[in-house]
Formats: C-alpha cells, structure tokens, sequence
DNA sequence: TTATTAACCGAAAACGTTTTCGAAAATAAC
DNA sequence: GTTATTTTCGAAAACGTTTTCGGTTAATAA
C-alpha cells in the first residue's frame, strides 16, 4: 500500500482494454450504445483500478462543479455551526460539497471570499451577512452571472434573492411581551450593531411591544452590542453601565444569548438577583442557555432547520437553471418560539 | 445590474485586443517576454471586463486545486468548530480553500467522504476520525495517492502520517492528580467510546495517576459514554447510575465537558452537592465550562492553534511535494492546561 | 441472396487554461 | 547594409472529460 500509485484516467483503462475513450466514458454512464460485455469489462477493471473520475475535467466539460459556497460572519457559534450542519446534511444528499468561508463581520473580506468562490465557479452561494455589509456590489454581481443565490438570518432586504428567515421582529415582541405580562415595567433592550437588518427588527419589535402596552419608549434604556467574538464581555459590560445608569430596571431582553449570560454573569456578581430583582430574555436558545443556572428564558432559533431551508432553496434554484427557467427569489419565514426558563419569573400571579 | 453578463474569459480578451489567448495569459501572469503596453492593455481590459480566471481550468491544467479536505466527526462542538476556525483562517492567508465534511462518527460515512474528496483532487486532507473507524483503507488511499494528510485529536497511531494532537494521557494524568491532590480517595472516570486513541489514552492517564498515588484501579468506576451527538444526556445517565453503584465516590474525572455539565446538572437535581459532595473535571474547557455555576474545572484543549497547525504541517507538505521532496511525517504535540474552577474545591487546606 | 435495420464503436471537438518552442519584428552591433 | 541579438508574439499541445455524429459490423427482414 505504500506504493505510489499513479492517478488512473479514462485512458488508462481504453489502453488496457483495447478501445476508445469514449466507449470507457459511454460505459461508465450507462450509455444504451456500448455492449453488455464490454460494459462489464470496463466497470470491472475501473474498480479493480479505482478509477475516480477527475472532478476539473468533469467540471470544464459540464460547467457544473457540484459545489456550493457558505459564507458565515462567524463559525465558532452554536446557532451558526448549526446551520452549517444542516446545509451540509442536505448537500450531502444531493451530492454537493461545501466550501466554507468566514466573514469575520468584514466587509472587504466578505467581498474578497465571494470573487473567490465566483472565480471557483461554484454552483450557488449561501451566505449571512457580516455585520459591516451595507453595499452589495459582490452580492449582484453573483446574481449578474446568474448563480442562485440565498441569504439567511443576516439578510439584505434590498438584494433580490432568496432568503431564509425568522421573523425577528414578532419574536422579539413576543420577547418583550412575555417580559410584560410576567409584570415588569421598565424594560431594557441590549439590541446588537446598527446595521444587520434583524438587529434592526428585533430593537422594533421590542419597541412596538412597549408602546402596545401603554408602556414608554425610552432610548436610554437601549444599549448597543456588537456581538463580535467579545460578546459575552459586552454584556458584561452593558450590565455594568446599566446598573450605573438605571435603579429601576426590572427586565432586560437581550439580542442574543451568548450576550445575555455575560449579563447575568456581571448581575450575579454584583449580587442583582435574578429573576427576583431583574428578568431576563435572551435570543437564540444557544445550548449552553439550557444548562446555566438560572436558566435562560429564550427565544428558539432554528438553526439546523434553516441551513436545510437555505440549501433546498438554493437546490431548487440550480436545478430551475439547468433547464433555463429562473425561478422567483423567494422568502421563507420559519417559525420560532419562546422557551420559558428560570430566568423570568411571574412576579405577578 | 440585473443585465444576465456572460463569463469573460481569455479567448474573450484576446479576441478585443486582437491578440492571441497565450498572450493574454502571459500578461496577465507578468510574464516577462511581453511588452509592457500590452500587459497594461490585457490588465485593464481584463479588469473592466471583470475577468476571473475558471479554476476547473486552471486546475486541470496546472494539477493543484488550491482546495483541501476537512473530515470532521461534528460540526457544532466547541472544540471542533475551533478548530475549524484556525484551519480556515490559515489556510486564507495562503489562498487555500476548505471543503467541509462531517462523518457523524460514523466510518461508513468517512470513507465515502475521503473518496469524494479524491475524487475533487483537493491538495490534501485534514481529519480526525469518526469513533467507528478502525480500518484505515481509506487513509492510505490518500497516502498512496501521494497526496498530504494530517490527522489531528482522533487519530490512528498505525497511519504513517504528520499528527497534530494533545498529549492525552498526561493532561488525564494532570486532571486525575488534581483530584487526589484536593483529597479525593475515590475517583470514578466517565470515559468516551472504546476505539478512539485519545478516550484509551485519557483513560490510561486517569489509571496512572491512581496507581503511582497509591490509590486503588477499580474497573466499576469507569463508565463509557459514546460522546456522540446526546452526549448532555449521556452525563446525566452515567451520573444516575454512578449514585445508584457506589455512594463513596468523591471526585470524578469526566471525559468531556459536555457530559460533565450533563452529569453536574442531574447531580444539582438529585441533591449532590459540587464540590462539596463531588469534585468533578472535565476536558476540553468549552466555552460554557466558564460560565455554568459551579464553573467547570477541566483541561484546556487548543481548537484553534491544533487548526492553525494542522494547515501549517499540511502545507508545508504540499510545498515539499511540489519541489518532488517528500517530508517525513511529524507529530505535533500541543500544550494543554488544568484550569481550576469551582467544581472541584481543596477539601485538606 | 440482397436490402434494411439495429447494435456497437470511435474520431473529433469542446470546455479554458498554461507552457513550450519557434518565428517574426525590432533593435543593436558591425 | 548586413549580421547578430533582443524583444515580442502566437501556434500548438496538453490536462481529462463529455457528447455529437458518422461509420462499421452484425443481425434481421425482404
């Protein structure tokens, strides 16, 4: 086994058996014009010599590579590497690779990756936004050359492509309202970076779920996170501007959760109980929210269930190509909901 | 924008400028055997014409994908998707694409995605292998095939290969020697599946550490955990069934802070108090060891710096291959850590 | 037996590059 | 003005497939 083999090609087995490449590749395929006989043959001797057909060649020839391209702001992330196991559990079923990339929440980066998986000529690309994306030159420019396309969670609304989402701002209302009708009356928001379109709905629907219920909007009780790789710091370091800002905050909902344990890991410290002093929800129903104490009250984000949502999408669409139709861009919401933990206690009932 | 652009290529170019394919290759290459007016012109041209070179060509062409191959048993783990992160992020910097697998610890699985993979000519392969694999056919395909490989964590000792890993079996030894140096006189083990070197080593560190402490090997109180996709579940199991076997067990060295925080979390419910009752470690120090209450003492395993060293090795490899040298393979031992955290407390000082 | 059809095979072009090698054009040297 | 040299270019082959289309043989029908 130590013996270097060389790479065999359809040649190498026309050679050995006395016929033409064509009638090796036609045999292989399964073509209805070459023999029984010799169809054996050559599927025998390709095993024997373990033939794998060379994806470049197959790939110049057909102008298809079986590969899609991901790009994600980050990886190290449990509702991300959950959606990268459910794009890679469908591509898998359909016989595609995936090439993963990662923004790092850049935007030249971000920009950077998409020429190289355009360049790599991959079939369709997956991708969240970064954080700092607000032009989409790179993203039109995928759609110019008529590559399907398909966003998820950090979306551009403006970009016509398909997109895979929740709808932040009714989970985020349904946050805050749960925060309401569990009896606190001043309530916080930790809401992430200016930009990302969900950051956006979910600071609107908390805004919304406020004045519904004859409660006031007040900014100053909106602090801004990043959500970087500093998240848990942040909120950390939100908790401690708040308690300095604010005595009389009795409920926070937080953007995300990584975020939201930095709080309660900052509150706890400083000896705020919760949920007796202040409640908390978070967003996402990272595991690790399940596991500390107390738990975390949460918002479900379906992670693995949007990356297959993203990648049949994106199936659907390259296979729409093939036949020269062009399907619509479509918008898939998929459904989340509230999980209730020890974090938010009824004060009232 | 939304005008459907052909793809440019140098036939595209050439035929603008009236000038030959080979030339507009060379120009844009920076050959030196053409002038610099046209270089300028090709370059321009090929710029405003937004030209990207087809990989499957260049691929075909030149016999280097500038792609390798992750196998990695799952995705949304804290240590593997830092691993992922340092792999990918090294493997930017040298224009090195990564084409993500998940073998779901299965070997069926893996060595279907090896072949894939061959068969896609990456330049190399990255892997750490599934629990179930335990033939390594596979493996030594890509080895005859001359292409580098690097296993890393879940190895095969057997595959002459370069290795990036951990020293296992000391850091159990570290983690074993804590217990009894905080006074624990018996220490149970919750160890991972049979195959895998690193759960054999793990387990050999934690008998070690007994035996030179002159504390007794007592084969009950190991107990298996698959470490699959439910291993949080797995913990809780093995700790209910630890309290029903033995009622003097006083410290506990756990496989993997997954299952630890499982265990933890069914000891809180049942009563046990940690440390107090029960001092446990896990392994890996997950992000989430920081964060539960008590916080997780355990061994500190660096995802991120095996990733970055993994694509280092195996791109030194692909260098040397290209020179026609061969590097002998290396096995990089990373260093880990004990960090302390409350879960395991000095019961003596 | 001959004409017709079906079964089987292969030559060749194409996909888009890279690279070798020889030729032409421009320049330099004499 | 001729020769030698340098600069610049392009034809062609190659990488390994797929697919079209025409050709040859064998089988069948007339």
């Amino acid at each position: 086994m130590a013996i270097y083999m060389k790479i065999v090609t359809l040649k190498d087995i026309a050679e050995q058996l006395n016929i033409s490449v064509t009638t090796v590749s036609k045999a292989l395929k399964d073509y209805p014009d070459v023999s029984k006989k010799t169809k054996l043959q050559v599927r025998e001797l390709a095993k024997t010599l373990n033939y794998k057909p060379n994806a470049f060649a197959v790939n110049l020839r057909t102008r298809e590579s079986k590969t899609i391209g991901l790009i994600i702001p980050v990886i190290v992330h449990h509702f991300f590497s959950n959606v990268i196991k459910g794009i890679i559990s469908q591509a898998e079923k359909k016989g595609y690779l995936v090439i993963i990339l990662q923004s790092d929440e850049s935007y030249e980066l971000e920009k950077k990756q998409v020429e190289l998986l355009l360049s790599q000529r991959v079939d369709g690309v997956i991708i969240s936004l970064a954080n700092g994306t607000a032009k989409y030159d790179h993203l039109n420019e995928i759609i110019a050359q008529d590559k399907p396309l398909v966003m998820f969670d950090k979306i551009a609304k403006i970009v016509k492509c398909s997109k895979i989402i929740i709808d932040d701002r009714k989970a985020a209302y349904t946050a805050t309202k749960h925060l309401i009708d569990i009896g606190c009356k001043r309530i916080a928001h930790f809401r992430g970076a200016l930009l990302p379109q969900n950051s956006i709905d979910r600071f609107l629907g908390y805004k919304k779920a406020l004045l519904d219920n004859n409660l006031p909007y007040d900014p100053s009780l909106v602090y801004i996170c990043e959500c970087g790789d500093m998240s848990f710091e942040e909120g950390k370091k939100n908790a401690k501007q708040l308690l300095k800002d604010h005595d009389d905050v009795d409920g926070i909902f937080i953007n995300t959760d990584l975020v939201a344990i930095g709080a309660m890991t900052e509150f706890q410290q400083m000896g705020v109980k919760i949920p007796e002093d202040i409640s908390i929800v978070g967003f996402s129903n990272w595991f690790m929210s399940s596991v500390i104490s107390p738990g975390l009250t949460t918002i479900n984000q379906p992670g693995f269930e949007m990356g297959k949502a993203a990648f049949k999408q994106l199936f659907k669409e390259i296979k729409a190509r093939k036949k020269g139709k062009s399907l619509e861009p479509k918008t898939i919401v998929l459904e989340t909901d509230l999980i209730t933990r020890a974090s938010t206690k009824n004060t009232i009932s």
